[in-house]
Order: C-alpha cells, then sequence, then structure tokens
DNA sequence: GAGAGATTGTTGTCGCGTCAACCACTAGGC
DNA sequence: GCCTAGTGGTTGACGCGACAACAATCTCTC
C-alpha cells in the first residue's frame, strides 16, 4: 500500500481535505449567491468582463478566462443577456466571432453582489489562514493552475 | 479596492487557481473514471465502505464521510446496487436505518480503479510539488476542511 | 477561386445534484 | 396507550453541465 502508485500520508490528507472544500464548501457560495438569482459561473462571466479593456471580451476569451466550456458560456449567457446585464455584439472584423459586453446594469450587479461574495470566500477559506499559510496555498495551487491552463489540450499521455 | 471587504493580491492569487483546479481539473478525474463508468462520487462512496469495519457503514454515517447529502447517496447508490457493487440491509437495531456493504464484486471494482485514479490525482496535483508545497497545501486545506466539517450544519451567522 | 480543413459559436439531449415533500420509524411526554 | 417531535431515508421535479452534432465563417493551398 506504499506503493508509488499511491498517495503518501500527506497527500492523502491534502487530497482530502481538497474534496471537502470542493462537496462541501462550495455549494455554500452557490447557496448565498443564490439568494441574489445568481450562480458563482454567472460571476466569474461578470468579474471576467469587468476585468477586460471596454467590459468587453470575444466569447471564447471570456469562456477561458472564466474556466468554462464554450458550450456553458452559451447557455449561461442566454439568461444574462435576458436580463440585460451583459449584450452581445458581432465581430466586425471576423464573421465568425462575437463580442460580450457588460452592460451598466451589470456593473452594477457585480458592484452590489461583490463584497458579499469576497465575504463568503475570505469566511470560507482565508480567514483560517495567517498571511505565511495564504501564502503556501496560493503558491501551491498556482503551480497546479499553470499546468492546467497551459497545455490545455491536456495531452493526456503520460500526464 | 483594498478594504478589508476584498482579497488581498495574495488571496486573490489562491482563489483564483482554486477556481482553475476545480473548474479544469476536476471534470479530468471525472472524464477518466468515466472510461470505466464510473464518476467520482462512486469511487468516494467505494472508499468510504472498503475503510469501514466489516466494508459496512450507516447510510448517514456513509454520506458524511463521502460529503454527500443523503438524497445524493441515495440517488447514486441505487445504479451501484444495481450493478452488484454495494449492497443494502435494514439495520436490526433502528427499523428506520440502513446499512450498505461492500460487495466481492465492488471491491474488486475498487482495486482496480484505484491506481488509475491515484495517478490521475498525483498528475493533477501532487507531481507539481515538492514535500513542503505538499505539506503547506495539507495543512492549508485541513484548516479549512476542519471548520466545514465540524459546524456541518453551518450557522451562517456572520460567518 | 474553389475546395478542404480549421475555428467560432449554438443547439439538443441526457445524466447528475439540489431542494422540497414525503413516508417510516423512534422517542419522549402526558 | 396516544400524540407530538425528531430522525433516517426515498422520491420527483427542475436546473445546470458535458458532450456530440451542427451551422457559419475564415484560411490555406493549389
Amino acid at each position: 500500500m506504499t506503493d508509488d502508485r499511491w498517495l503518501d500520508e500527506t497527500q492523502q490528507q491534502a487530497w482530502r481535505a481538497l474534496l471537502v472544500f470542493v462537496n462541501r464548501g462550495l455549494p455554500q457560495l452557490e447557496r448565498t449567491l443564490k439568494e441574489h438569482d445568481l450562480l458563482v459561473v454567472h460571476y466569474s462571466i461578470l468579474v471576467a468582463l469587468s476585468d477586460a479593456p471596454d467590459d468587453t471580451m470575444r466569447l471564447t476569451e471570456l469562456a477561458d478566462a472564466a474556466n468554462l466550456s464554450q458550450s456553458r458560456l452559451t447557455h449561461r449567457l442566454r439568461t444574462m443577456i435576458d436580463r440585460g446585464h451583459v449584450e452581445i455584439a458581432a465581430d466586425a472584423d471576423d464573421g465568425r466571432g462575437k463580442n460580450a459586453t457588460l452592460t451598466a446594469a451589470g456593473r452594477q450587479l457585480l458592484e452590489r453582489v461583490a463584497p458579499i461574495h469576497a465575504d463568503d470566500v475570505r469566511c470560507l477559506v482565508f480567514d483560517h489562514l495567517d498571511g505565511a499559510e495564504t501564502a503556501a496555498l496560493a503558491n501551491a495551487m498556482s503551480k497546479v493552475a499553470r499546468t492546467l491552463c497551459d497545455h490545455d489540450a491536456f495531452t493526456e499521455t503520460g500526464c
């Protein structure tokens, strides 16, 4: 049971904790945002757009920035457009592409829920960590995230 | 923008990386297990049962051990029973309760996919970290996880 | 300039998870 | 004995996400 085919003690502890975070922590964030008729996905989309120049982004970039598949983005975007938080316009240069823009109402919504969500995130994670621990967490997870974003295509050969 | 109502630089970095992990990393684990007709949830249930004495657990405990709601457990359990990986029996002492037991086929399945899944997890997370980083990650996430498991009821008042 | 192939985005289907409602049983008064 | 809570577990409905198929456009090559 202590092959290198298995996780060692520390790895197991880290992995189990991550699963607890995912399966118990994240649903709490969803619940809080749902009180404002939002999903965390919606929030991510709003943030990505608000970070972009002119509050505008090509859909593919937006999907990438928010860690979404194109399909998922399209689905979520539909309701956000209906509610007037986002607008869509065909790209002038590339007939295939479309640009999403944050509307004034969308920005207003974001500014209203952002503090609430930030509170929630701190309460869930960072209130339990001191500066050094937070830095260590950021360092470790950033290394993990980097490779996930890099060979995004994910060549599964041997990892 | 640098209120204490917001996340600081390091916190943001950690949080963004966690979101990348959740939205890009976890789906990869699902994909790999799906080749064996399993979800990560299934795997968690198998592991929890195999860790229990007599490979048997009360459903409520099982749900807790696998970080699941009772409803979700019931839904997943149905197919696992159909496939003969788990058995269910009424509890003798408490007429309301039921016990889930891992069958021989279930244990066999677990032993077959466990190395594959472990490989996947290491490849996703731990291959990118040295010993100190892994320990730091385990420490930080464990602190987060602890409070999630404790006041599981989650008294949302002020966090 | 006409295909072949790649890129961008949408649509529909299907399985999973949440939530609320529900049934079955136990426990604690009286 | 009942009658009310409370607990353990199930069910059904509904919304979301993955996936595959599709349409539309660009690009490259000849």
